[in-house]
DNA sequence: TACAAGGATCTTG
DNA sequence: CAAGATCCTTGTA
């Protein structure tokens, strides 16, 4: 009897997915966790609206009767039941002892389970579908010897047991709890072991059998991180739901890409960012206590992100072949664009918009360069959704290498690069910066600089292009054609780009650079320098001047006091700088 | 202490 | 040689 119970929360407390998302949320911004939110501070609008999103598109496919998922966590059991044939559940129902399982309206006993549910939601942002998916292609059929179909497979637990899964928080956590249980599964033995294990001390904390180990105790109490990982069993249970969907392999899969680092700010501001909790004197969440240590549980965002991305590249690719649209935006023609437009109102089953041509007349291009509020201006209903989803293509397809990419944008590329070369374009130094890039140390230089190269450009430089006429005092400024940076840096380290570019170059990413860079007005030029270290930092990089600070660009930005590229403010203000006119556009 | 301003000189492409 | 990079001094908030 207790076999049943103990399998679900040994399977809940040790999943990897669900304690990696616990941790991720838990180091990172707590707003959601402890005000209900669903955004996250300092996540960009879009990224924002881009986990409601998915949330909403979860919670439509987790409540959708006879729903689509193989299991339903949420479901308590006695909607199990009624959803069940009875035949079915009464082959093990009568050993299941529910009332040991706590009562959904017991309280939620410890903090941890202030869960953030955006963290989740991110993971789920792609798509709702690849759940389905991967369990269909990867497990057409597992051979679970209780239930006779994933469907039916597996009754959810009133609600976890574990600490990290909250059911009112978010089903998707619990089944993450219910599903990654998989290769990195720990010990079934560790509990009923004669002579409990760490794995068994640090499993029963999490149950509240025992109480949590304080943060300070970690080196004594192996989190259930260490212990999943360590002894990886191959329980054929574990298979078995394994098969049902595997996340942990996917998971796996992932961390062996970890190499290629892939940057993707938006998530990773979300799952990092802390000033939330420093803003409103929130106390972080232990984690050393079950974790093992903040930086680990950093590098653990790495599987999650690219998990994310994963699901989203394989939407994208979906949508292409039925689009026959490239998947960089970029490359989009208005037609295409449109296609793309009503594929996503419908997957969102936002409302149709007739005259779509007459909202939308730009090209793939012009349109990565619109404002959320223009989509919102433009399609009040649906328009902040279509501006996140477009957001998610255009990291999605930032992370793609250029291998991937189709052979007409090699081409493209290769020509812009050469085009470059003879200086009748952007030089080819010419991509989109991320601060992501400057989040860690130096002593991750090395990768992060990998990193950036592999990056192209998230947004297109209309709002970056070199203004057309020269400057009033005639100074030498230099007069590139306009064009689309499409084809990224070629490598060298792109010393020859101007500050003022560059400085340009991040004002038109504000929703990577916004936190470091970002304009005061626009129409006039006007733009500030929240960050002046990163900024300073970036610059240097840029130009291959590790002893780059902001001293030494601020002197550069003087100069252009002289050269008619920038001015003083009317009003002065620290920070604060304005491009003369033709610059500015 | 951080930043602004600007002179002088050196480095790089 | 242009554009920065670097170093410096002085002043301000």
């Amino acid at each position: 009897m207790a076999e049943w119970q103990s399998w679900w929360r040994r399977k809940l407390a040790l999943s990897p997915v669900s304690e990696l998302l616990s941790s991720s949320n838990s180091s990172s911004n707590s707003s959601s966790n402890q005000f209900g939110g669903s955004k996250a501070p300092g996540m960009s609008q879009s990224a924002s609206q881009a986990v409601r999103q998915s949330e909403m598109e979860y919670e439509k496919m987790m409540y959708m009767p006879g729903g689509e998922m193989p299991h339903s966590p949420q479901l308590k059991p006695h909607q199990f039941q009624a959803q069940t044939p009875p035949d079915q559940y009464s082959a093990y129902a009568d050993n299941f002892d529910l009332s040991l399982l706590p009562q959904e309206s017991a309280p939620i006993p410890t903090t941890v389970f202030q869960y953030n549910a955006p963290q989740i939601k991110v993971e789920c942002a792609w798509d709702s579908q690849p759940l389905q998916q991967q369990s269909q292609q990867q497990s057409p059929q597992p051979a679970i010897p209780y239930p006779t179909s994933g469907h039916q497979l597996i009754p959810p637990p009133a609600y976890p047991h574990s600490a990290y899964p909250s059911p009112q928080s978010s089903p998707l956590q619990s089944e993450f709890a219910a599903y990654g249980f998989g290769r990195f599964g720990g010990s079934y033995d560790s509990l009923n072991s004669p002579s409990p294990s760490l794995e068994a001390v640090s499993i029963k904390q999490e149950l509240h059998i025992l109480p949590p180990s304080p943060p300070e105790s970690n080196c004594e109490t192996p989190s259930p991180r260490s212990s999943c990982g360590e002894s990886i069993k191959a329980e054929p249970l574990d298979a078995e739901i394994e098969g049902l969907i595997d996340l942990n392999s996917l998971l796996q899969q992932q961390s062996l890409q970890q190499d290629t680092k892939p940057d993707h700010q938006l998530l990773r501001e979300c799952l990092e960012d802390t000033s939330f909790q420093k803003r409103h004197n929130l106390k972080p969440l232990a984690l050393e206590s079950f974790i093992g240590g903040l930086a680990e549980v950093r590098g653990d965002f790495e599987p999650v992100i690219s998990l994310a991305l994963e699901h989203a590249k394989r939407e994208a690719d979906a949508i292409c072949a039925e689009l026959q649209i490239s998947q960089d935006p970029n490359g989009w023609t208005p037609a295409q664009v449109h296609a793309w437009l009503r594929s996503t109102l419908a997957q969102f089953r936002l409302p149709a918009v007739a005259d779509l041509e007459l909202h939308f007349c730009e090209d793939g291009a012009a349109l990565t360069l619109l404002s959320e509020e223009e989509f919102v201006l433009r399609l009040p209903e649906s328009g902040s959704t279509l501006h996140a989803q477009l957001e998610i293509w255009k990291m999605a397809y930032a992370d793609q290498p250029a291998h991937q990419q189709n052979p007409q944008q090699q081409q493209q590329q290769q020509q812009q690069s050469h085009q470059s070369a003879n200086g009748n374009l952007w030089p080819a130094s010419y991509a989109m910066p991320n601060l992501d890039l400057d989040y860690n140390e130096d002593s991750e230089d090395d990768e992060e600089m990998e990193t950036e190269a592999a990056i192209t450009p998230l947004t297109t430089s209309s709002s970056t292009s070199p203004p057309a006429a020269t400057p009033t005092n005639g100074g030498a400024a230099p007069q590139p054609a306009t064009k689309r940076p499409n084809g990224g840096r070629t490598g060298g380290g792109g010393s020859h780009i101007h500050l003022w570019q560059f400085l340009k170059e991040l004002l038109a990413s504000p929703q990577v650079n916004g936190t470091a860079i970002r304009w005061i007005d626009r129409s006039k030029g006007i733009f500030k320098i929240e960050d002046s270290v990163r900024v300073a930092k970036l610059w240097g990089r840029r130009k291959n001047r590790p002893a780059m600070n902001y001293d030494k660009l601020s002197r550069s930005i003087r100069q252009y006091y002289k050269k008619g590229i920038m001015k003083k403010t009317e009003r002065s203000q620290r920070l604060v700088y304005q491009f003369c006119h033709p610059y500015s556009q």
